[in-house]
DNA sequence: TTTATTGCAAATTATTTGCACATCA
DNA sequence: TGATGTGCAAATAATTTGCAATAAA
């Protein structure tokens, strides 16, 4: 019971956030700052609205993506793609990347500051400030790696024969 | 003129790489690879569509998205997600990964072996091979940052105060 | 000939939007 | 009360698919 009394003050916590941007709080955005805050990560809006519907049916998913759009806009949900069309949301509490098994679709989050020195070549090479932030990084997982026999079918070709 | 014959060329290679892996050699596929050869980079299914079209309108997007695919099958082209839904395709001659600005829009391309050791960092420390070959790394282009006085608005926080 | 390909229209998927009604501050 | 938010249905955008007609090998 204390995980969820700890959920239950983020949620207000997130509420808190929401209301002093200016916005209400209404009883779709109680359920889907619930529902997040429950999942602990990574849904799909469609995932939200499944969560949301459980407790009120009522609850559209039309609302859900308005939704999540305004608690992007006031900083406390972040989006990222993970590759064909699918946006993913999860709180904005820690700041990490993502990398998503492309074969089992897991996501293993990393630490920002493990992708830094990454990203401070390629801002110094190329005149370029990456923002992994909004996006996953894809490949393949240890796990998956290891099933497919050593035989990674990654579609780009971070394997060995690179033609460079 | 000579670039011209070189494309010629190019084309008949990636027609003929087509043929040897079973497939019909069409006036659409004639069209769609030599509209790729020219563009010579990053073009999306329907800016192939267009190009194609000025030289046969009765050639149907559909078709255009069936031959990228083909192509992509026999190795000859390769398509990469830029974020919001869309996908660039490109003739497969270089291993290269994309970095695309999400201000301007423009694509910048890096040699894949700029990024190897880094990835190869990343693949030791979290079990994961990464493949941002099919992937673009978003961010803002120098020029883009420099027009918008060094305030970045990059989406993720790739800013100084990382959380960690 | 006979199987691969194409054109076209309709279906999908993920997301957005217009609008009249409901509701929070 | 009066602006903000919601449900619903319809609109988009990008891509895919069924199918009968067409063309390559």
């Amino acid at each position: 019971m204390t995980s969820h009394e700890n959920e239950d003050e983020r949620v207000v916590q997130v509420l808190a956030q929401l209301a002093s941007s200016g916005h209400r709080i209404t009883n779709p955005r109680r359920h889907i700052v619930a529902a997040l805050v429950a999942a602990g990560g990574h849904m799909t809006a469609e995932e939200v609205a499944v969560a949301v519907q459980a407790h009120d049916p009522s609850v559209h998913l039309a609302t859900v993506y308005r939704t999540l759009e305004t608690l992007e806009r006031s900083g406390v949900v972040i989006h990222i793609h993970l590759g064909h069309g699918r946006a993913i949301y999860h709180l904005a509490d820690s700041s990490h990347y993502h990398l998503y098994c492309q074969v089992c679709g897991s996501v293993q989050e990393i630490p920002q500051a493990a992708l830094d020195n990454l990203f401070a070549t390629v801002a110094r090479s190329y005149d370029f400030e990456p923002s992994l932030g909004h996006f996953a990084i894809l490949g393949t997982c240890g796990h998956c790696m290891a099933r497919s026999g050593s035989k990674g079918r990654n579609s780009g070709g971070t394997s060995p024969e690179s033609i460079a």
